[in-house]
DNA sequence: GTATCGCTCGATACACTGTATCGCTATGAG
DNA sequence: CTCATAGCGATACAGTGTATCGAGCGATAC
């Protein structure tokens, strides 16, 4: 029944036993776990099945399921390579911005975690000041805005890819998006005329790299951004 | 087995029956019940009682419990108002998004669910069609970059919001931001002194609203449009 | 060396989930 | 009135997170 967080207790000492335990072995096998099958491949009976163990076992080190998880999200902030002292806010920015898009797409299920419970792991923290830090500004005020702003966009553009990404694996690989325009639901839909402007979308755009609609997307708010506070 | 979508097939004709049921009666139940205990109270036991019905009856309706969460989603999506006609694009993007914060803010779990799949509903086909309709350049591509921008940014930003407020929720009511920061833990990774800027930001940042927040944000992406796509 | 304590581990159990199966029933046809 | 059919929903199954608690074992006390 502690009330502590899961960053508040420590692991308990390693006891000896054919089969060792540890909050690293637990985290990185749910981890491996995760990245193979989704998150659906994340159970406790899974997680210690992998580690040659009873389920009840893991009791010992997490308390609860959503504390694993929270392990596991704390785990990819990790994996963020915190931006160049020497960075400028908008080098920084973009720097942080690639970082926390190329780990969600390494775990994909990083980005389902998300809206779960606030990320207040020690990975999570350093990631949140490295980030706070490259953005220099006298107002702290508008220090928060503008991380807000563009973490928010970051989020929201790489869940739509996963989304995506998600949706073009689960009906045949290698579709584009238009091609998926063309199950017998979306056409009828098109063909009757209400959606001008989706159709023109759907025939006329040029489906361009993912990785180059992050950039302009970015490159907006960043603007955005530039024009309200110049450089001081 | 039928591989086409809920929107495909049409729903059964009405049997007479003491307890009558059709997809909306089921999709409002549901939502109804989301609304007042969260995403956990939707499960086809739990709706199908609030309906008198056995659980069972549902899949006439309905094939999956995707299915039915998909349903849930494009109501949502119906509820937000699409934007003037004669909005330029600034005025139609910010309708939209607000319509998109108001209307996940009344059903926090909107937000949950848009990882799972695309939303292709006729609702939300409807919304992308206005959304877009709302940006009348010439070029169709950089129409879909700048909704994509926004829609992204709107997204994060609200997934942040209810992020924020299910933890405050969660750890004692009417709690300020700073104030999770006296949790026995966070006080003292801030007494560390590795995290400088988060602290400056714990303790001198004023609390502002959340809506004003949301406005700032929504400003940078737009003024960062409008000096790439400047008025033809 | 033995006996006892205490603690930890994990088998079992419980309540719950989504959904496949299939016997009953109730309606419609002849 | 009898029979066929179709849909309803009770039952069942495999899975989930986790509470409980008995067994076994290691350490300590005498």
């Amino acid at each position: 029944m502690s009330n502590e967080a899961v960053w508040d207790r420590p692991e308990p000492p390693s006891k000896p036993s054919p089969t060792p335990l540890s909050r690293d072995l637990i985290v990185s096998a749910a981890i491996r776990l995760a990245d193979e099958g989704g998150l659906d491949e994340v159970s406790f009976r899974k997680v210690a099945a992998a580690l040659n163990a009873g389920p009840m076992r893991l009791y010992g080190y997490v308390e609860t399921k959503d504390e694993l998880l929270d392990l596991m999200v704390d785990e990819v902030y990790g994996e963020i390579t915190p931006p160049a002292k020497s960075a400028d806010w908008r080098e920084g920015l973009r720097h942080v911005a690639h970082g926390v898009r190329d780990a969600a797409k390494r775990h994909e299920w990083f980005i389902d975690l998300l809206s779960n419970r606030p990320h207040q792991g020690p990975h999570a923290l350093t990631h949140m000041e490295t980030t706070l830090a490259a953005v220099r500004f006298d107002d702290i005020d508008q220090v928060l805005d503008v991380v807000g702003a563009v973490m928010a966009y970051v989020f929201g553009a790489v869940r739509g890819e996963i989304t995506e990404l998600r949706a073009e694996r689960s009906s045949g690989l290698t579709e584009e998006q238009w091609q998926r325009a063309s199950g017998p639901y979306m056409q009828r839909m098109l063909a009757t005329g209400r959606f001008p402007t989706l159709a023109r979308v759907m025939h006329e755009s040029s489906d361009r790299d993912s990785a180059v609609r992050f950039e302009t997307g970015l490159g907006y708010v960043l603007d955005g951004i530039a024009t309200r506070h110049n450089p001081a």
